[in-house]
DNA sequence: CTGACCATGTAATACGTTACATGATTGC
DNA sequence: GCAATCATGTAACGTATTACATGGTCAG
């Protein structure tokens, strides 16, 4: 079925999981927190709602904008929906959580699982972070196979485009090696936990603490502001 | 118009500029050694091309195997379509070439555009690098807002992957800086030749030389192996 | 003579976006 | 009272993939 509408499902669910939501800012939440996958339009996200209701997995009811309270005085003003998780609903999720197959570990299907990783169990991280590297290690393996086999035949160009997509394919490697790494070194014990404790409180950090890292080093030089316009991430469309 | 069909006319018309093809090598040629963009299917090449012969790009051509000489001696022994580039195709080729609008550095755009770099005019180049950047450093600029305003909300993996996201970003910033220098560093003269001359001869680096990298730290660990099917990118389908 | 691979095509289909239609709310 | 933004929805459309249909060639 369905690849890229599997992964919104499964993004709206984890979402809502969080807390109840209106499908406006499910969408914007979908497009910026979650920035990986590129926007996803209403034309795709409404219809999505409707089938996970119909599933049974979400119920709609009328409420408005439950962030603000002197807004909620003012009584059931409008046609908002909100959506929330329904018992079966978290089940599945749940479900989905939990599963590991070689779909899993594909680029937009892996960011996804990685996003709700503080929801997910570490023997279930682990697994996915495993695959999604013997999946880039593959890939890798293509890519050198078919180096060897044109170089000298490409030009100076070809060579550095090819060259450049390795690089980043073995960064990625080397940063799942010390996601794993800190996975195994949070606690290598046998059996996870006590079982059925699948969901401790997710506020922050009970993880066993990621590898460190100290971010956004900004490269100066060259100031945007050149006309890109209609990104479709953009909220702020026509 | 279409956008990523746009991409594969483009590829294709580069492709048989090197030299004439038939339909079959021309897809394996556009996932293996320009790798980047992810697989066509037939569904799309062989449409696709039939598009470009009506546009008088292209002329079908019965042919044998063209790299074998004694396959060759056989005679017209099958319905092979060799697929050669027309002068106008060659010149509608120079033409898009030529172009550096905004959708250009998006990114299967410009992985296209860089995979032909060593027939585009060093002038051409180095605005496609340019105008990749800027856009790369608009998107950084969003991230950084964006994790602005919803850290600390956010658990640490979705931090995390956010932060390697951006990472990737400023890496490929980086490198689209060397080749930018290294573009500069070849000539900066006024005018880039006496004019014309648009096709040099391409065997090799005449370019004034890329950045010296040397490729391929193998990172240790983890045999492949691991079954991850039925990847389009295969030409073993089914 | 069978299976693997070369080779070309098309029809059905799934997927997601664009554009459109509609209306409430808020700030100026 | 007008524009911007919030908010929900749908129908038409383009685009690419899948699966199917077909047949030649070559190795074992």
């Amino acid at each position: 079925m369905s690849r890229r509408s599997g992964i919104l499902e499964f993004a709206v669910l984890g979402l809502l999981r969080e807390a109840p939501m209106h499908g406006y800012e499910l969408r914007k939440r979908l497009n910026t927190s979650l920035g990986i996958f590129r926007a996803f339009s209403y034309g795709t996200l409404y219809p999505c709602l409707k089938t996970l209701v119909a599933n049974g997995w979400l119920i709609e009811e009328p409420g408005s904008a439950p962030e603000d309270a002197l807004a909620a005085s003012l009584a059931g003003r409008r046609a908002k929906i909100v959506y929330r998780l329904t018992a079966e609903g978290k089940e599945h999720f749940e479900e989905l959580l939990s599963h590991t197959g070689p779909d899993t570990w594909e680029d937009e299907h892996f960011a996804a699982r990685f996003a709700f990783f503080g929801q997910t169990e570490r023997e279930v991280r682990v697994r996915v972070l495993e695959g999604r590297r013997s999946r880039l290690e593959e890939r890798l393996e293509k890519m050198r196979a078919s180096l060897v086999r044109t170089r000298e035949r490409l030009d100076d160009y070809t060579l550095e485009l090819q060259r450049h997509g390795m690089e980043s394919v073995e960064r990625e490697v080397r940063w799942l090696n010390e996601l794993i790494e800190s996975e195994r070194a949070g606690r290598d014990q046998r059996q996870p936990a006590p079982e059925s404790s699948a969901q401790q409180d997710n506020t922050s950090g009970e993880t066993g603490g990621l590898p460190r890292h100290r971010g956004a080093e900004s490269s100066g030089g060259t100031p945007p502001g050149s006309s890109t316009p209609p990104d479709p991430s953009d909220d702020t469309a026509k």
